[in-house]
DNA sequence: CATAGAGTGTTATATCATAACACCATGCTG
DNA sequence: CAGCATGGTGTTATGATATAACACTCTATG
């Protein structure tokens, strides 16, 4: 998806948000939230809680339980500096943590890549028919599967983060 | 969420349809497939798997595996009788088999209904942000957390089917 | 009625998520 | 600084959702 890329720097950068973010809320991103992000960072696929445990397990030499995994990951959703995956029972790191935005992904089936939509019209348009009905919008999802621009050339496939 | 109505009519509107339907594409509505769309219309909550499971095997005497449900709901979504609520991990019987539409709900975090949106308007806007990225769609998949009308009413809370 | 293909049953197992409770770390209060 | 309250983490067990592999059965069709 986004091209050849310097991801470290999409880490660091994430990182160094999250921190800010955290510290002007007083919101307390200890170092296992802080890796926990990390890791969940480790490319723009959406990675399973069980993917990150075993990262924990394996990269870390720690061995962790499924909840030590999840409540970071809990807080994370909580602070915005992650989405959680409803039609992949995974998550992705936000890319633009702060402002408050609807969660809107364009996930690719070939690349297994998500990209952040957050498209103003997409969310109008689903608060206008909403409201047009009387409901009363608390959270949109929207997941779009497909296929992203770089697996739709036929040659160069299946690229990962 | 659709106040009172006889929701028998619901199910047996939607048990024609689908007759209907699948002898039109020559596809097999078995007795048992049959009967999973009819309990996943037994409400117009979305029912779990094992939720239906329960029901085949208490209110019909006949214990049945998980993969009994899930092979039939794999062949009712195929067919477009039944969609699956991705951030439910739930299924509820479609409310226009035949029209192709892509799935939007609107979910009620009061009562646990869902209705059916198919609003071109957000499906608009999904295809026209996705294709202005280069993004091939395949399936959109909106989910609309929220309050239905009728459980923002304070006193006559808690509807179901 | 023989047979191929789709459908179903059965058993086992994989994957995703949370409950209950004990312990520890941090920071505040007196 | 001691004590304490709060929130974070560890540990164990369990619940909820979903699929794999393989055998048997039914149904449509020639």
């Amino acid at each position: 998806m986004l091209h050849a890329h310097d991801h470290a720097h999409c880490i660091a950068d994430a990182l160094t948000r999250a921190d800010a973010l955290c510290a002007e809320r007083g919101a307390r991103l200890t170092s296992l939230r802080r890796r926990v992000l990390e890791l969940v960072w480790s490319g723009h696929q959406p990675r399973g809680a069980y993917a990150i445990l075993d990262d924990l397990t394996q990269r870390d030499g720690k061995p962790a339980a499924p909840l030590t995994v999840y409540r970071a990951l809990e807080f994370l959703v909580e602070q915005g500096l992650v989405h959680r995956i409803e039609s992949l029972n995974a998550y992705i790191g936000c890319a633009e943590p702060g402002a408050m935005h609807a969660g809107q992904f364009l996930v690719c089936e070939a690349c297994g890549n998500a990209v952040e939509l957050d498209d103003p019209r997409v969310d109008d348009a689903i608060r206008t028919a909403a409201s047009e009905r009387g409901f009363q919008v608390r959270r949109p999802t929207v997941e779009v599967r497909g296929t992203c621009p770089d697996c739709q050339k036929p040659d160069l496939q299946e690229k990962s983060p």
